[in-house]
RNA sequence: GGAAAGAUGGCAGAGUGGUCGAUUGCGGCGGUCUUGAAAACCGUUGAGGGUCACACCUCCGGGGGUUCGAAUCCCUCUCUUUCCGCCA
C-alpha cells in the first residue's frame, strides 16, 4: 500500500497519477490526510495522558513506599479518572489508525512516469521486438495436437487423476520440461541471481504480506484444515523472505531465483484461451525476484528486462514487449512489462512473461526495509519478473519448430533434453 | 496423534510486580594505540509514532484480563523445540 508519506508530501500527483490507471483516488486522499490529522491530534492526546499516568503510577508507589497511605489514595482516584478516558482515546486512536489503513488498502500503487494512459490492453504500447517468425505450412497444427500426436503431453489423463488444467507430461515432453526449468535456472544462476528452493504452501502472513489475501483469495487454492495456502507463484514465498527484515546497505541488491510449481483456480477463465497449454491450474514457472534501493530499482527492471529478453533469444522464439497502459496493469504495480511470443500455429500472441518493479507498494506492507548509508531505515523496492513461465514457452516452441521430420529442440537446450529432435 | 518445555533487541542469553526499553557476551559503528592490520582499551549501537529540534508515547510472539504500576501474575490463541508413536 501506499504510505502516508507519499500521500502527504504530494496529494495532488498522487490523484494525478491514480487517474492514469483509471482511479479515480480524489475522495480516498482527502480523507486520508483528514484521518491522519484527527490521527494525529488523538496520539498526542493519548500521549499526555499516557505520560500522565506513568507519572501517577510512580508517585503512588514513592509514597507506598513512604507510608503515605491517603496521599496514594487521593492519587488513585485521579488515576481512574484518567484510565477511563485514555481508554475511550485508544479505542478512537485505533479506528481512525483502521480507518485510514482500510482505505489506504483500497488504493493502488501509482504509476510511474513511464507508463502509458489507457484503458485496457488494447492500449499497451509495443516497446520492442525481437526473434524471427517462423514460416509454417498450412497444414500446421496447434500444440494440442502435436502433444498428442508425438505423445507429450496427456490432457485426458489429468483430467482423470485431478481435472481439466492439470495436465500430465509424458516421455520426451517431460524431459523437456524439466530441460527449460534446468535452463532457466542456469541462466539466471549466471546473471548473478540466487538460486532459492521455497515451500509451495504458504501461511496467511505470507498471503497478505504480497498481496494475495485478502483481495484474490478466490484464486489461491486453500488447505483449509490448516489454513493454508498453494503458492500461485514463486514470488510470494520468495518475496516474504523479506518480510518483516530490515536488509543492512551492504546486503543489496538482493537478487534470487526460484523455481516452483505455481497453482491458481483461474476462477471465471473459459473459452478458447484456456486450450491446451494456454491457461492452467498447474504450472511451472522460473520466477526472478529483486529487493533495491529506489535510486537503483529502475536500472535493475532494465537488467531483468534484458535477462528476459536474453532468454527468448536463445530459445529462437518471436517476441515483444509490451508497456502495459494504465488501465491493464495490476494493483500493485508501478510499471508492468509484459513479455509475450508469438505461437504460428495458433496466429496469436501468448503472454510468458511480467516484469514488475512494485517501488515501496509491496515493501510497505511487508515492512520490508534496509538501513541506507545514513544509517536509518528506508523501505527497499520490490521488483520481480519470470523468466520464465513454462507451458506457454513449451506451446510456442512445439508449433513453430515444427517440420515435416519432427519438432526441432532449440540448441540451448540439447545439453539438457540429451535429444535434438521429437519425432 | 500423545507428552513436556519454551517464545525477550542482528545473534546468544539474563531478567518473576515499581528509574526495565530491558544485565551481560558476541556482532556492528566511532575512537585511542599502530607504518598498516590484529590484539587491547574507551565510547556507542533496537523499532515505530511524535517534534523544527527536544520532550513525550508505544512495543519483551498475538489478543484479552488483574493492578496505582506487568517482560514479570492470570486467561486465550499462534508458533517453535524436545521426547514417544508413525513415516519418505
Amino acid at each position: 500500500m501506499l504510505t502516508l508519506q507519499q500521500i502527504k508530501s504530494n496529494p495532488d500527483d498522487i490523484v494525478r497519477r491514480l487517474a492514469i490507471k483509471g482511479f479515480d483516488g480524489k475522495n480516498e486522499i482527502a480523507r486520508v490526510l483528514q484521518l491522519d490529522s484527527e490521527r494525529r491530534a488523538q496520539q498526542q492526546s493519548s500521549d499526555a495522558e499516557a505520560a500522565e499516568l506513568n507519572n501517577l503510577a510512580a508517585r503512588i508507589g514513592a509514597c507506598m513506599k513512604a507510608g503515605q497511605r491517603e496521599d496514594a489514595q487521593a492519587l488513585k482516584e485521579r488515576v481512574a479518572q484518567l484510565k477511563q478516558s485514555q481508554k475511550e482515546l485508544a479505542d478512537k486512536l485505533a479506528g481512525t489508525e483502521a480507518a485510514i489503513r482500510e482505505i489506504l488498502l483500497g488504493v493502488p500503487n501509482v504509476p510511474c512516469d513511464m507508463v502509458p494512459e489507457g484503458r485496457s490492453a488494447a492500449d499497451n504500447v509495443v516497446d520492442k521486438e525481437g526473434g524471427r517468425m517462423p514460416e509454417l505450412p498450412a497444414d500446421a497444427l496447434p500444440h494440442w495436437d502435436l502433444a498428442r500426436k508425438y505423445n507429450l503431453i496427456d490432457f485426458d489423463l489429468g483430467v482423470k487423476i485431478t481435472g481439466a488444467g492439470f495436465p500430465v507430461y509424458l516421455g520426451k515432453g517431460a524431459r523437456l520440461q524439466r530441460a527449460l526449468i534446468q535452463f532457466f535456472l542456469d541462466e539466471a544462476g549466471k546473471a548473478g541471481y540466487l538460486e532459492v528452493q521455497p515451500p509451495y504452501v504458504v501461511n496467511e502472513a505470507s498471503g497478505i504480506g504480497t498481496g494475495q489475501l485478502p483481495d484474490k483469495e478466490a484464486q489461491m487454492y486453500v488447505v483449509t484444515l490448516d489454513n493454508l495456502y498453494l503458492i500461485p507463484t514463486a514470488e510470494v514465498p520468495v518475496t516474504n523472505l523479506y518480510r518483516d527484515v530490515i536488509i543492512p546497505d551492504d546486503r543489496l541488491p538482493i537478487k534470487n531465483c526460484a523455481y516452483s510449481a505455481c497453482f491458481r483456480r483461474e476462477a471465471g477463465s473459459y473459452g478458447k484461451d484456456v486450450r491446451g497449454l494456454n491457461r492452467l491450474h498447474q504450472f511451472d514457472k522460473v520466477e526472478i525476484v529483486r529487493i533495491e534501493r529506489p535510486e537503483d530499482s529502475y536500472a535493475a527492471l532494465e537488467e531483468m528486462k534484458d535477462h528476459v529478453q536474453g532468454l527468448l533469444d536463445k530459445l529462437g522464439l518471436p517476441w515483444h514487449i509490451l508497456r502495459l497502459c494504465g488501465g491493464d496493469m495490476s494493483f500493485t504495480s508501478a510499471i508492468t512489462f509484459d513479455f509475450e511470443v508469438y505461437s504460428a500455429a495458433q496466429e496469436r500472441w501468448l503472454e510468458v512473461s511480467s516484469v514488475s518493479n512494485f517501488e515501496t507498494y509491496q515493501s510497505n506492507r511487508l515492512k520490508c526495509r534496509y538501513r541506507g548509508a545514513d544509517k536509518k531505515t528506508h523501505l527497499a523496492h520490490t521488483l520481480n519478473g519470470s523468466a520464465l513461465a513454462l507451458p506457454r514457452i513449451m506451446a510456442a516452441l512445439l508449433e513453430n519448430n515444427q517440420t515435416p521430420e519432427g519438432i526441432v529442440v532449440p540448441e540451448c537446450l540439447r545439453k539438457y533434453t540429451g535429444f535434438d529432435i521429437i519425432d
